[in-house]
DNA sequence: ATAAAGCACTTTGCAATGCAAAGTAAAAAG
DNA sequence: CTTTTTACTTTGCATTGCAAAGTGCTTTAT
């Protein structure tokens, strides 16, 4: 849907590429009930002004999903991932395994040994 | 050696992160005789201007080395992965992988199955 | 002979963006 | 009531990915 070629490096979104948006998704992932901004910028060791950044990069391309509230009379955000971002996540995470698995398979080239692996992914992945 | 933190994310070197050079660096993991400018370019997908540049940076981070020569009256460069590069790019993906554990760890939280992987780069890097 | 096209790159320019620092607003502390 | 803390958001700059244009040489028409 992105271009002409088919190859896993063009499958490597950029949203979800850079280090901070991985972070913050990966912990998104483990997180069902939400994370808290601090909670999040704590997990993924993040300054303020950055993860208000990334999050709202990350809100505009609806992957995640932000309630403000307010708790003990101070404003509380708990962000969350949305349908549509865990399932765009996971279809990224699978083009990384296949960009590795492949990188792997390069370097293993030269001395030859078994190729063990399993799909890191695939299994996991639904629409 | 980046920060106080120590987390995979760290690691991840925007040298290699970046699409376009990830899978330079992955292709000429799997030439030990180097790969021309041209066929680099066709492997890689990517455009001259492109390419070149990313090469520039490569080069700079003395990651890879090139030979230039003429060939038939044409100029021919040929790229090479130095072995600095090599071993940084191997740290690299070892850091990719770990982040990807990482995730897959994550998202199988929530529907608990046998966690089946294996290293994939930890027992082909060497210093 | 000379114009046009191709090859193998390199350079330029701009638009996007990651990141640090400063800003905002309200509450708690001193 | 001034300062500090908490919980963010906004601003600004410096980097850089990418497309388009440029360079220099050769080969192929005309």
């Amino acid at each position: 849907m992105n271009g002409p070629n088919d190859n896993p490096y063009a499958h490597l979104e950029r949203i979800f590429h850079e280090p901070g948006r991985l972070t913050i998704m990966t912990n998104l992932l483990g997180a069902p009930d939400g994370m808290t901004f601090t909670e999040l910028k704590t997990a993924c060791n993040l300054t303020d002004g950055n993860l208000s950044r990334h999050l709202k990069v990350l809100e505009e391309a609806k992957a995640v999903t932000a309630k403000k509230r307010f708790v003990k009379n101070r404003p509380q955000t708990t962000i969350f991932l949305s349908q549509e971002g865990r399932a765009d996540f996971m279809a990224y995470l699978q083009a990384l395994e296949t960009v590795l698995l492949d990188a792997a398979a390069k370097a293993a080239a030269d001395k030859p040994k078994k190729r063990a692996h399993v799909s890191l992914f695939s299994h996991l992945a639904r629409a």
